[in-house]
RNA sequence: GGUCCCAUCGUCUAGUGGUUAGGACACCGGCCUCUCACGUCGGUAACGCGGGUUCGACUCCCGCUGGGAUCACCA
């Protein structure tokens, strides 16, 4: 049987990151195999869900490279489109008497869980109606035809039911334990434990991977998938991601959406490397391409323990897939980020890429480079008074000053042409270079930090520089 | 509260009865150096507690403690 994993978001809000990476696992799982990956999204709360969160969770798998092999734009993977399948699927259930339809109102079940809650009693649905007589031909709920009942799943009393998960191994729940829950809903609407069975039954789904918060919701799926005469599928309940603080990540802890992620200038390789990485191991391997990843992915390597989202070592990751980024990729990555910011581009493809080169050691995500680049994307330069009170002085002027003509009378203004001039300069007035080198700096760049100061000079040009030069001198003698 | 899950440095983790308990992020220090970084070298830092089993437990078993999840006409 070839593998068959699915990722069943619902499209309630943004792909938080937590979420996601049980996506990756299911995906990477299902590549390992050689199998399928299907992409189905849970819309069967029609309240909630929106046209716009779909939209998000798609461009946001794209963006990572989790490809689907089946699923959206095909309809047949929304589940808002399969009602008839859970309908005819409900009326089975009735017929053999394995569901029936429970007329408790909403409020009488909830005046009941809290008086079971006040005597320390289990809040579960306590069976009420479980054991009223079959009534032949009895319909679906239908709250326009005044149907107004739910239809509960009659689930076994006696035995047990045993979870063989691939990731937390054997736990084993008696049934006893499980209440009979409600699989259509009043309005005729099924709720998510009957149509997740159905359709992971129909779509032939062979390992159920999802979060752990799930692993309560399994011996209930289990029996229902038996009552409907299907084999149940394997399972693999991931442990969850926690924020810093080791509270469930929400938006409390800031970004946790992949889109918040791809907007702070981070890679989608960083990402899916980070994910993967918490809650899975390889020996010591950090570092892994998607192909590795697929190559090496199983559950034996899964952790069993929760994990604490760690931003800073994600942030590593996309300093690493920075730096070794090819230079024409990075300034063709960076152009949006810089657009953002309202800058014009002050020269072509080869000088953006001469630029990106200069700055990729010191930033850790596309968004950051564009903050260091604003003395090469502006000439716009607020000089830091400190840095000028410091460097801008007085007997410094006419060096600067001789440094500009040498570079103003370059033909080619590479770096080793700036760097001779530097020398030239510094041997006329007796000068080390980091007393020469400084000034120029807080002189070009406004500050006293930047990118080795030949190469600075190299991409700003010999324009840029004497006039910036200049207009330190200036103000050095104002 | 019931049920279920979990437990190695601050964090992610390696480890599968005998190791100086390894790596990575972060942090600290040296080197490199025109600043900042990068790089490089080194350092601080962990088996939650108590019982067993065993010649020997981080590793196996039980209990405790501590975390987490879940108990909806949400998914």
């Amino acid at each position: 049987m070839t593998v068959c994993t699915r990722y069943a978001p619902s499209p309630t809000g943004s792909l938080h990151i937590g979420n996601v990476r049980s996506g990756l696992f299911a995906y990477l799982f299902a590549r390992h195999h050689r199998g399928r990956f299907i992409l189905r999204i849970d819309d069967t709360d029609r309240e909630r869900s929106t046209q716009e969160s779909l939209e998000e969770i798609i461009a946001s798998l794209q963006w990572l490279g989790i490809e689907w092999d089946a699923g959206p734009p095909d309809r047949r993977y929304f589940q808002s489109s399969r009602f008839d399948r859970y309908r005819e699927a409900a009326l089975r259930l009735l017929r053999e008497g394995k569901a029936y339809p429970c007329y408790c109102t909403a409020q009488e079940l909830e005046a009941k869980r809290r008086q079971a809650e006040r005597e320390r009693r289990k809040p579960g649905y306590d069976g009420t109606c479980r054991d009223k007589p079959y009534e032949a031909g009895l319909l679906l709920p239908d709250r326009n035809s005044g149907r107004n009942y739910t239809i509960r799943f009659r689930s076994p009393r006696e035995g047990q039911t045993v979870v063989e998960d691939l990731v937390k191994g054997h736990s084993v729940f008696q049934n006893s334990e499980l209440d009979d829950l409600i699989i259509f809903r009043s309005d005729g609407v099924p709720t998510y434990n009957f149509a997740t069975v159905v359709d992971d039954a129909d779509f032939e789904i062979t390992h159920v991977v999802r979060g752990d918060d799930h692993l309560p919701n399994t011996p209930r799926q289990i029996q229902i998938f038996l009552a409907l005469g299907y084999t149940p599928p394997a399972y693999a309940h991931l442990p969850m991601v926690a924020g810093p603080d080791g509270k469930p990540l929400s938006k409390r802890h800031g970004a946790t959406s992949v889109f918040a992620y791809r907007d702070a200038g981070y890679f989608p390789e960083a990402l899916l490397n980070y994910l993967a990485r918490m809650g899975w191991s390889h020996g010591d391997q950090e570092i892994f391409s998607k192909q590795e990843l697929i190559e090496y992915f199983g559950f034996e390597a899964c952790g069993k323990s929760p994990g604490i989202f760690n931003p800073e070592k994600l942030l590593w990751l996309n300093f690493h897939y920075l730096k070794q980024r090819p230079p024409a990729q990075l300034a063709r990555e960076v152009i949006p980020f810089i657009e953002k910011r309202g800058y014009k581009i002050p020269g072509d493809e080869k000088w953006l890429e001469k630029m990106v080169v200069t700055l990729r050691e010191r930033a850790k995500t596309l968004v950051e480079l564009v903050d260091f680049a604003h003395f090469y994307l502006s000439d716009d330069i607020k000089v830091d008074p400190k840095a000028a009170a410091k460097f801008l002085k007085p007997d410094i002027a006419e060096p600067l000053k001789a440094l500009a003509e040498g570079i103003a009378a370059l033909s080619d203004c590479s770096e080793s042409a700036v760097q001779a001039v530097f020398e030239q300069v510094l041997a006329r007035f007796g000068l080390k270079l980091g007393q020469l080198a400084q000034p120029v700096r807080v002189a070009l760049t406004g500050g006293t930090v930047s990118p080795g100061i030949y190469e600075v000079i190299a991409v700003l040009g010999a324009s840029r520089t004497v006039e910036r030069l200049n207009r330190a001198v200036a103000s050095i003698g104002a």
